[in-house]
DNA sequence: CGTATGATTGTTCTA
DNA sequence: TAGAACAATCATACG
């Protein structure tokens, strides 16, 4: 049990305002701050791994995530988090709703309980660390060109990526 | 019709 | 070291 000193929790929520705004002094991300689907234009582009507070999230809303988990207590909250936001605010917005409540409810929740999420958020951490390869792979043979300091990782890692293409969902035809 | 925004915390990255 | 930015979820809203 730790202390709940407060040392460090005078960061206020509201300071995080910087969050919408996407207009960031370091370029380091597009410069068409656009987190929609047309955003994601290089499906390669290794996207940050989710925290293990996004999965939470992301089980509480989505039930086919669910389904890969072996667990029917994910279920069982998702249920419960759907029905109250539900009932409670039937018409507002839902993902403000269910972050509100599902930050709270994360924090309730002990470590045990976050185990299983951490546990799947490192898998996607492994996930992205692949992908990072693999994007980076690709665009020294796209650029084939410019190779600055390309570092020799030489043949410390050299095997594991296998090649388990799993064909993801595939995109709707747009048939109306 | 399509994209952006709404809020939550965690992870990642850059200066 | 510290702070800034983005990661995904769905429903709603505007052009």
């Amino acid at each position: 049990m730790k202390a709940p000193k407060s040392k460090s929790e005078s960061k206020k929520p509201e300071s995080r305002l910087s969050v919408k705004k996407r207009g960031a002094p370091a370029e380091r991300k597009a410069p068409a701050p656009k987190k929609t689907k047309a955003a994601a234009k290089d499906p390669s582009k290794p996207k940050r791994p989710a925290s293990a507070f996004f999965v939470f999230m992301y089980v509480s809303l989505t039930s086919n995530i669910a389904r890969s988990i072996d667990v029917s207590e994910f279920v069982r909250i998702r249920e419960d988090f759907r029905k109250q936001y539900k009932e409670k605010h039937p018409n507002n917005k839902s993902v403000s709703v269910v972050g509100k409540a599902g930050g709270d409810k994360w924090k309730s929740l002990t470590a045990a309980e976050k185990a299983p999420y951490v546990a799947k958020a490192e898998t996607r951490k492994s996930d992205y660390d692949k992908n990072l390869q693999a994007y980076n792979k690709k665009l020294a043979e796209g650029k084939d060109a410019e190779e600055e300091e390309e570092e020799d990782e030489s043949d410390k890692s050299k095997s594991e990526v296998h090649d388990d293409d799993e064909s993801e969902e595939d995109e709707d035809e747009d048939d109306e």
